[in-house]
DNA sequence: AGCCTGTCTGACACCGGCGTAACTACTCGG
DNA sequence: CCGAGTAGTTACGCCGGTGTCAGACAGGCT
């Protein structure tokens, strides 16, 4: 197989080790509707799943939720929020709040859900997804069976990430 | 201070109903040395188990985190970090990131923590859940064995929550 | 076609975090 | 001193989420 040659999406054992999970997370999170391939669905032993760029981010984000200690039930409702996000997500955080998910795109409007809330918050700054996720699919595409951990490089160098899903990088994280 | 502390503490089957836990998890948490009674600790069948107000506050915690969908193994880092807390906790977000967690007096505190990490935030305001603690002791104390659990929505128009009972809140929440 | 390799699939097992149900031991009223 | 009630303890099992392993299958190469 080629590592720069298709273009065509992510095969599953790719994103699990772009993304940093093993196939048994990414085969689980498939078929109990967590996450499925956008791009092509397995029909049977012997095809491959393809997976989009925002497929990865989302896998990601699921990802940093799980590292931080969160359930996988909380992970689904903030799947459903990404998605309903819109374009320009590197730029906004991810809050979920007892029962509902939202996107706040400045420090000052979590300042304010603070104040006012009671229960537990869980901010994912999606900046620092997609920063790290660019970086995994560039190492990934430079050494795809060797060292995962590389120098970052603009992405913006690569061109097309993966045809039309690729999401222009913000400079400013504030 | 704490409301009860006139008498000699709050044992099992109280704590549970106060802090709306049942008593397998409250018994599991003892076992596994996550929040072991203060006061007094079991030794043997028949004797009890006797938990102090910062322990039901602690309790309280674990509790919203549980509800947050957070893992127990976050909860036991957000536990240690109660206790080394200062007594000013009415006043203190909670704030759990990858590997470490602290004590956020201001607003402004978490917005830098946001700008600079990458990874999930999982912020506690510990106001709402000491309000809410003293409003389930009160309930407790007109009715020891009527009130059916509470949900998270607390109903807050009780009136005398800080009767003589609760703690002085310090800080406007809104 | 036959082989090889990469990929999906199914069955089994494991562990954390409890629920349920018995059992045991202490306390209390009479 | 004895029965009732209460509270802690043990035994067993369930369920979600994964690791492990063997098996099934598509597609390319010879």
């Amino acid at each position: 197989m080629a590592p720069g040659g298709s273009e065509s999406g992510f095969r599953g054992p790719q994103v699990c080790s772009i993304v940093g999970i093993t196939y048994r997370q990414l085969d689980y999170w498939a078929r109990t509707d967590l996450l499925r391939p956008s791009l092509a669905e397995a029909r049977g032993s012997g095809t491959q799943r393809l997976y989009s760029y925002s497929d990865l981010l989302e896998l990601k984000v699921i990802k940093q939720l799980l590292d931080a200690g969160v359930h996988l039930r909380e992970a689904r409702r903030a799947v459903a929020c990404l998605r309903e996000g819109g374009d320009d997500l590197a730029t906004a955080n991810l809050v979920l709040v007892g029962g509902g998910t939202l996107l706040a795109r400045s420090g000052e409007e979590i300042v304010d859900l603070l104040r006012g809330g009671q229960g537990v918050f869980n901010i994912v700054p999606l900046a620092g997804v997609v920063d790290e996720l660019d970086a995994a699919i560039v190492a990934f595409r430079s050494a795809p069976g060797d060292e995962p951990v590389r120098r970052q490089t603009a992405p913006g160098a690569t061109g097309d990430l993966t045809g039309g899903a690729a999401l222009p990088r913000a400079a400013g994280e504030s």
